[in-house]
DNA sequence: ATAATAGTTAGAGTATACTCTAACTCAAGC
DNA sequence: GCTTGAGTTAGAGTATACTCTAACTATTAT
């Protein structure tokens, strides 16, 4: 069974234009042709695409990626080169959701912030300009602009 | 106490390129200057481009941020469009955080494959082509073309 | 057989975010 | 006072990843 690159299109998400650009840069080489030039996708080539998606999702460049296919076209030679790759991508991707999550620290604070802000009417009620995100928000009922609470 | 451009882009390790470029776009508005035309970056300046920064690493476009900056400025008016912004990128990030998480689930089975395939000394060795996370990784030592653990 | 649909290529165009150059000005140290 | 280093602007150039157009061909449905 196999697919054409429409139909790749819809199962993927990437358009058309993205996977003949993928092709193009040489990220596919394994697809192979139906005799009148036609690109005929297998279940493994979608793997793969998969796998291409995966690195490049997580920061991975499109040359680097050529790289990586370059690579394991030339078979069991490679194999080191690319779990290295791998593990190193492994690493990126655990610094990636740390520093998301610190800045998920900072947006949460955020939220926290501007509910009180609203409720009070004024940022200037709020206390706690500062950054740190454990910081309690505090409202100074003195500037409130706005009824308490007005259920 | 003031910054000038070069020592923020010390502190921040943004370069002074784009700090000027981030100002020429709208960024930063705040950003007073001294009668020479220098700009002088206070700390709250400081605390507000950390701030973008958060925003722009987790995937807001500077045009996003420029919106969001114009309504920064107009004061308390904009409180709650605010507060809905800061909501939307706090589930942005969440959503971020999962799929990287799903990703790393990938490549710790295709670091723990490789492993295996790298002690077999060849992949066809190695089961399961599937790229299912969970998948347990079996040699077929009949296949193995290196020698078991060379201790 | 023919029309509609979907594929092909080469190459141009676009979006985003920088990154650098040129020409100039300002501030500080000798 | 003059050099050095760092700042200023406008505008050009670059990198990356698409995205689309044009001209053409192949497949499918009627």
């Amino acid at each position: 069974m196999t697919y054409s690159i429409g139909q790749v299109a819809e199962k993927t998400g990437l358009s058309t234009y993205t996977l003949r650009y993928y092709d193009r840069e040489g990220l596919m080489p394994f697809v192979k042709r139906a005799p009148s030039g036609r690109r005929e996708f297998t279940d493994d080539n979608l793997d793969f695409l998969d796998l291409i998606t995966c690195l490049k999702d997580t920061g991975m460049q499109l040359s680097e990626i050529r790289h990586f296919v370059e690579l394991a076209m030339q078979g069991d030679a490679t194999l080191e080169t690319r779990l290295n790759i791998f593990k190193q991508q492994q690493q990126a991707v655990r610094d990636q959701i740390a520093q998301a999550k610190r800045h998920l620290a900072k947006l949460d604070y955020k939220v926290r912030f501007f509910t009180a802000a609203c409720d009070a009417g004024t940022e200037a009620a709020v206390s706690g300009d500062c950054e740190l995100p454990g910081q309690p928000i505090v409202i100074d009922e003195s500037l409130r602009v706005k009824k308490a609470h007005p259920a």
